[in-house]
DNA sequence: TATTGTTATACTCTATAACTATA
DNA sequence: TATAGTTATAGAGTATAACAATA
């Protein structure tokens, strides 16, 4: 029940401190309780993925390669929300570990064709178990049809209407 | 409506190019969707702040601030979900804009209390007016009813159950 | 001994500019 | 001229370890 930190370097961001103050008009704040969220769901991510040294990123982009084989790196980078400059450090640390490939396209000697190799299909396999565990956390946390009803409402939120400044 | 970059540096990463992408699970991922949302969130937020040259995490500092003067250091950084180690140079460059003080605690000189300066508290003024205006363009977006709905669900997502793991 | 604030440091994420090799 | 991928770099965000002053 104690929030005190741990002796000494590791600190903890206690939520439960919160209540104690008053957040005023953060309290309705979609990017703050965005960041709650985030914060929640980033956690449980990492102590179910940190073992197999997967970061959300990184299992994003091994479900793309797996949905759609031979893409481009500049789509699948736009489909991750990710900037194709950043974009390759993050695809160079999976081939280096040996889970994706590049394979040139015939008719573009500039492009590159993305693929899951082998090892990264049967990485996937796993992670796609630890995926629908710690979705189903939250979706037990808050009830399932809860759940539906806010993946739905995010979606909304982000996908901005084309009449919107 | 093109979705090409601009000649030269400057991507962006269009949102609109992911539906020709099959995101397999991901659109079932809740990390995913804050994800999207959270960057949504933060580019109408970056347009509206920027020119105060003011980022969501200072402006929540601020609000709290307001709300609860006289907070300790730890406190604050703890209700903001900042280890108190990053929110130094966090609460440093408010202080050092003046913006926000630090004040001695009679009973405990290694404590310090923290306060809104008459120039944050001016600034925040027209702060909350601009905050006002971004949340009221995703309740528009989404609609008031749904914008709550989301807020709440958010905030259960965040606030674990104290039996869970 | 424990807590408050602090410094130093490292890693990730994100952003811009500019380059190369192709087209 | 424009595009695909790349490099270099800088700014934030976040994490741990360790310290001084004080309790």
């Amino acid at each position: 029940m104690t929030m005190m930190q741990r002796d000494d370097g590791a600190d903890d961001m206690p939520d439960l401190w919160a209540g104690a103050v008053d957040l005023g008009a953060l309290g309705r704040s979609l990017g703050f309780a965005l960041r709650r969220a985030q914060a929640a769901v980033a956690e449980d991510f990492a102590a179910r993925f940190g073992p197999e040294d997967i970061r959300p990123i990184q299992f994003a982009l091994l479900t793309v390669l797996r949905h759609n084989p031979g893409l481009r790196q500049t789509q699948v980078s736009f489909a991750l929300g990710v900037k194709r400059t950043n974009f390759v450090p993050l695809l160079d640390e999976l081939t280096g570990r040996g889970l994706a490939e590049r394979r040139q396209v015939p008719g573009d000697r500039r492009a590159a064709a993305l693929f899951l190799t082998r090892d990264g299909a049967a990485l996937l396999d796993r992670l796609e178990g630890l995926a629908r565990a710690h979705e189903a956390r939250f979706a037990a946390r808050i009830g399932a049809a809860d759940y539906a009803t806010l993946l739905g409402l995010l979606h909304r939120v982000a996908d901005r209407a084309l009449d919107e400044g």
